[in-house]
DNA sequence: GCTCACATGTAATAAGTTACATGATTTC
DNA sequence: GAAATCATGTAACTTATTACATGTGAGC
């Protein structure tokens, strides 16, 4: 049900094709949402629009592949606002990250440096991704949410920088003694 | 294959039952992993059974369910392990609460203050949760992992608490005025 | 000439969730 | 006596992912 609560949204603030969605799926204020690719978002446009919550126009440009503009109905505004206001579910959060580094000492120590570097790496971009829009953005709510986002990543990338060298260590230490199952 | 690479995680500590597995699923150190339930677990030991990746023995104690207790084979810790060396995905975090912020002008003030109050107990108990586990445990990439965890969680409440007021305000505010779509 | 961005979609597969089905023992 | 915990599992359903399939136009 996310990927369609993610498509009503997007489609709330403005018309969108299916491509369009797709790209802003992810990222900025909708960076803690979905992450759903062509597979889940087009068969999702379909349902909404049979349902209808959205409605296509087709727009054939000369020379150029067809678009399919979604826009949002008003009985998609309201489905969409009623779906809201159950109080929301717990967040998910899965980090295979941290199944790594829970278990650093039976792995090889450049694994978990490269791991890290790769973390950290994209923890960075995320980050920078996530400043930029939000200097542009001018919607208090979207600029609250990001600024959310912004706060917890900057936690986790200033924890790992902080940290990394001792889990590096315990990486070290174990590959240099005869291991034991904990 | 999260839930696969859960269990053999929990059994690499330590022989469980599916039981056991479940219940720990989404605490502790594994906080971050999966919170898969009963009709993903019992279905994935099968699987990693039959793999020769773990074994079972079964407890008939008088006067109880049996049990079924599993252990994990060398060959399963070996796939653990290689299953492990490669470079972890990123991290997935849904937060259908950040929607709910995202949307805040358009739902009302009352629902909003709910939402938040929900999230700020959840937030609290998971962190007093992981505070606890990570003092009674000795191993320090379980540590490392756990401290992790509640430096993010912290983070992310204290947001809440300092923050709240300001995401309030624009759902009281929406709601005082005619809304206009973004 | 090649690759990237635009643009839509389906089919097969994998995975996870929910509800169902059962039953003993312990705690209130 | 009721509710919670321990304990196992299946079946149906929903969802998401991956690969496939196709085609144009722009920039290098």
């Amino acid at each position: 049900m996310s990927t369609r609560k993610f498509c009503l949204a997007v489609l709330f603030c403005h018309d969108a094709t299916g491509y369009e969605i797709r790209r802003i799926a992810g990222e900025g204020r909708f960076a803690f949402i979905t992450e759903a690719g062509y597979g889940s978002i087009y068969p999702c446009l379909s349902k909404l629009e049979s349902e209808g919550l959205v409605t296509v126009s087709e727009e054939f440009a000369p020379s150029k592949p067809p678009k399919k503009i979604y826009s949002i109905t008003n009985i998609g505004k309201e489905a969409f606002v009623n779906e809201l206001m159950e109080l929301p579910a717990h967040d998910t959060f899965r980090s295979p990250f941290l199944l790594v580094s829970l278990f650093a000492q039976y792995l090889d120590a450049d694994f978990i440096a490269r791991a890290i570097d790769a973390r950290e790496a994209y923890l960075r971009d995320k980050l920078s991704e996530l400043r930029a829009q939000a200097t542009e953005c001018c919607n208090p709510a979207s600029q609250w949410t990001m600024e959310y986002g912004i706060t917890t990543l900057t936690a986790s990338l200033e924890y790992l920088q902080k940290h990394r060298s001792r889990l590096e260590e315990i990486a070290r230490e174990a590959s240099s003694q005869p291991q034991a199952a904990e």
